[in-house]
RNA sequence: GCCGCAUUCGUCUAGGGGCCCAGGACGCCGCCCUCUCAAGGCGGUAACACGGGUUCGAAUCCCGUAUGCGGCACCA
C-alpha cells in the first residue's frame, strides 16, 4: 500500500458531544493533507447518532475550530455538496434500507434482551474474568418468530452475526496486516431499539456511500475493523484503505492527552481545545505545521514547513505508529518563529483584536511603533498584552518601590537618580538614538553603569521590570508622560509609600 | 480476564543488516551579545526497554519478558 496519486475522498467525521480537540484536529489535518495532495476531496460529516451525549454547541466550535486551522473542507455542513446530507440523523432511511437488507440475508438479527439482562450477562461474565459482552441468546430465533415479536410491538436492537469462526485481516496502512478472531468480537448493535445506527453502521454505510477512499481514525477503532469488514462483505462493497493512528500523549509521555483542560501547578494553562489555542495566540501555521509533526515527519532535518509543502510532502507511510506525546515547549518554539516571520504591519493587525479583547485602549498607530520591539519576546499573540498594557493606561497602577532599586543600590539612591534621569529627559530629542546618547552620557557623568540608572527609569515609566528596550519605550511614551511617570515615582518616594 | 497495538536522548523524531561507538529538533546546561526580558550566535549533556536467538555482522530480522496504550456499550 502506498499513498495514492489519484484523487482521494477522505472524510473528518466528529461526534458533536464536546469541543473540538487537538487530537481530533491532528486527525483531520491528516485528512486536508492526503485530500490537498491527492487533489481530492476533504469531507466533514457530522456522526450525531448519539442523542444522549449530543451538545448543540459542539458543531459550530468544530467548523470554528478547523476554519482557524485553515482546514477548509470540500464537502460537509454549510458548503453541501453531491454525497448528503452530512449529518447522520438526517440518514436515518439510509440505514433502514441496508439494514432490511442485511436481514433479508440473514446476516443480522433482532435481539429483544433487554438492558437490564445485557447486564446481568455482563456481571456473569465479569465473575467468570470473562470480560465484558454478550452471549449471543437471540442469535437463533427462527426469523418467523423474530418478524412476529417486532409487529407486536417488542423493542429490540439488530445486531451483526459474527462468523463464530476464522479471523478477518486488515491491511493498514500504517500497522501492516492485523488479524483478529471472530470469536473475539462481539455481535456488534448496528440498529438500536430508537431506530437510529450505531457508529459501526453508519459509519460503514455512508463511508461507502461518499465515495470515501481512505479512512484515517484514531487507534481506539483497530479492534473493531472486523465488524466493519464484516459490513462490507455481507453488503458486497468494496473496503476503503484502512489509517489507524495512534493516540496523543501527554507532555510527559505517560497516559494519553487529557480531554480536558488543566491549569499546572504554575498556574500556566496547557489547551487541548482548539478554540483555546486560538484564545491565547497561537499562530494556525505555526498549529498547523507543528500539529503536522505530531506523529510524522518528513525526513531527518526539516521541520519548519509552509502548509504547500506540508501538502507536497505528506505521506501516510511516514506517519508513525507509536503514540507521540505533545510538546508544548516545541509548539511555543514554532509559534515564536512563525511571529517572528511576520511583517509589523500583520503582527500588529493580529495582536489589536487580543489588546481589545484585555481591555486595552490600543491604537494601531502607537502599536506600529512599538511592535517591533515586543516581535522577538512574543511566544503566543497573547503575550503582547503584558508588554504594552503600560502604554494605554493614563495612570500607572501601583508597583513595589523597591522594584525602581537596581543590584547594590539602596532605595535611598532612587530620589537621586531619577531627579538626574528627569533632568536629562527634560531637556533630551525624544527619538531612540538621541535618548540611547544622552542617557548613557548621562550614566557615566554621575559615575553610574547605564543599567544602574535604565532600571529605575523603566520602571518609573512602565511600573515593571520586564518591559520593551527602553529607548523604544521612551520614544513611544513621549516627554510629557515620562516626565509625568518620573515625577509620580518621586512623589511616592518622597512619601516613603 | 481475553484480544490487539506500541517500545531510539526528558520529549518529537531520522534510521528499514554493515554508511550509526546512532543524525536533526525542542528542552536543559555553559559561553558570547546585552538597558530588563527576549531574540540571535557558538559549544555541550543525553537514547537503540530487557533477555534469548538468526547472521561474518543487528537499533534494524525472529521469539519471549517487561512496561505503556487501546478494545471487549442500544458511546463514538
Amino acid at each position: 500500500m502506498t499513498t495514492p496519486s489519484k484523487a482521494a475522498r477522505v472524510r473528518f467525521a466528529p461526534s458533536p458531544t464536546g469541543f473540538f480537540h487537538v487530537g481530533g484536529a491532528r486527525t483531520a489535518l491528516y485528512d486536508y493533507l492526503l485530500a490537498k495532495k491527492t487533489g481530492g476531496a476533504f469531507i466533514i460529516r457530522i456522526e450525531d447518532t448519539d442523542q444522549k451525549r449530543y451538545n448543540p454547541k459542539a458543531v459550530s466550535n468544530l467548523l470554528e475550530g478547523l476554519r482557524y486551522l485553515g482546514l477548509d473542507w470540500d464537502e460537509g455542513p454549510e458548503v453541501g455538496g453531491d454525497y448528503g446530507p452530512y449529518y447522520q440523523t438526517q440518514r436515518l432511511e439510509i440505514y433502514q434500507k441496508y439494514i432490511q437488507e442485511l436481514l433479508a440475508k440473514d446476516r443480522v438479527y433482532r435481539c429483544f434482551c433487554t438492558p437490564e439482562r445485557l447486564a446481568q450477562v455482563n456481571q456473569e461474565r465479569q465473575k467468570a474474568k470473562l470480560g465484558p459482552g454478550y452471549d449471543r441468546a437471540c442469535r437463533n430465533i427462527p426469523p418467523d418468530q423474530s418478524a412476529r415479536r417486532a409487529e407486536a410491538g417488542e423493542p429490540f436492537v439488530i445486531r451483526l452475526k459474527v462468523p463464530l469462526e476464522g479471523s478477518m485481516t486488515l491491511h493498514d496502512i500504517i500497522k501492516g496486516d492485523v488479524t483478529i478472531e471472530n470469536q473475539m468480537v462481539q455481535d456488534a448493535v448496528l440498529m438500536k431499539s430508537n431506530g437510529i445506527p450505531t457508529y459501526h453502521f453508519a459509519v460503514v454505510v455512508d463511508d461507502h456511500l461518499m465515495e470515501i477512499t481512505h479512512i484515517i481514525r484514531g487507534d481506539e477503532w483497530v479492534s473493531s475493523f472486523p465488524i466493519h469488514l464484516h459490513l462490507y462483505n455481507y453488503l458486497g462493497w468494496e473496503p476503503p484503505a484502512f489509517v489507524h493512528m495512534s493516540v496523543i500523549l501527554n507532555p510527559s509521555g505517560k497516559g494519553k492527552m487529557s480531554k480536558r483542560e488543566t491549569r499546572a501547578p504554575d498556574g500556566r494553562v496547557y489547551p487541548v481545545f482548539l478554540h483555546t489555542f486560538k484564545e491565547m495566540g497561537y499562530l494556525p501555521d505555526a498549529l498547523f505545521n507543528y500539529l503536522a509533526l505530531v506523529g510524522w515527519s518528513y525526513d531527518d532535518k526539516t521541520e519548519i514547513m509552509t502548509r504547500e509543502e506540508l501538502i507536497e510532502r505528506f505521506s501516510l507511510e511516514r506517519i508513525s505508529s507509536s503514540p507521540a506525546a505533545f510538546n508544548y515547549e516545541k509548539l511555543d518554539h514554532f509559534n515564536g518563529l512563525y511571529i517572528r516571520n511576520l511583517t509589523v504591519e500583520d503582527l500588529t493587525d493580529r495582536l489589536m483584536p487580543y489588546l481589545e479583547a484585555a481591555g486595552l485602549k490600543a491604537d494601531r498607530e502607537t502599536m506600529l511603533k512599538i511592535t517591533p520591539a515586543i516581535q522577538e519576546r512574543l511566544t503566543v499573540l497573547s503575550d503582547a498584552i503584558a508588554w504594552v498594557d503600560f502604554l494605554f493606561v493614563d495612570e500607572l497602577p501601583a508597583y513595589d518601590l523597591n522594584l525602581l532599586v537596581p543590584k547594590k543600590m539602596s532605595l535611598a539612591d532612587m530620589p537621586g537618580i531619577l531627579q538626574n534621569a528627569r533632568a536629562i529627559l527634560a531637556g533630551a530629542d525624544f527619538s531612540h538614538d538621541a535618548l540611547d546618547t544622552a542617557l548613557r552620557e548621562g550614566a557615566k557623568a554621575v559615575g553610574l553603569k547605564a543599567g544602574q540608572m535604565f532600571q529605575p527609569i523603566r520602571v518609573a515609566v512602565c511600573g515593571k521590570k520586564v518591559a520593551p528596550p527602553l529607548f523604544d519605550t521612551l520614544e513611544v511614551l513621549g516627554r510629557e508622560t515620562v516626565l509625568k511617570r518620573i515625577d509620580s515615582a518621586l512623589e511616592r518616594l518622597e512619601a516613603g509609600a
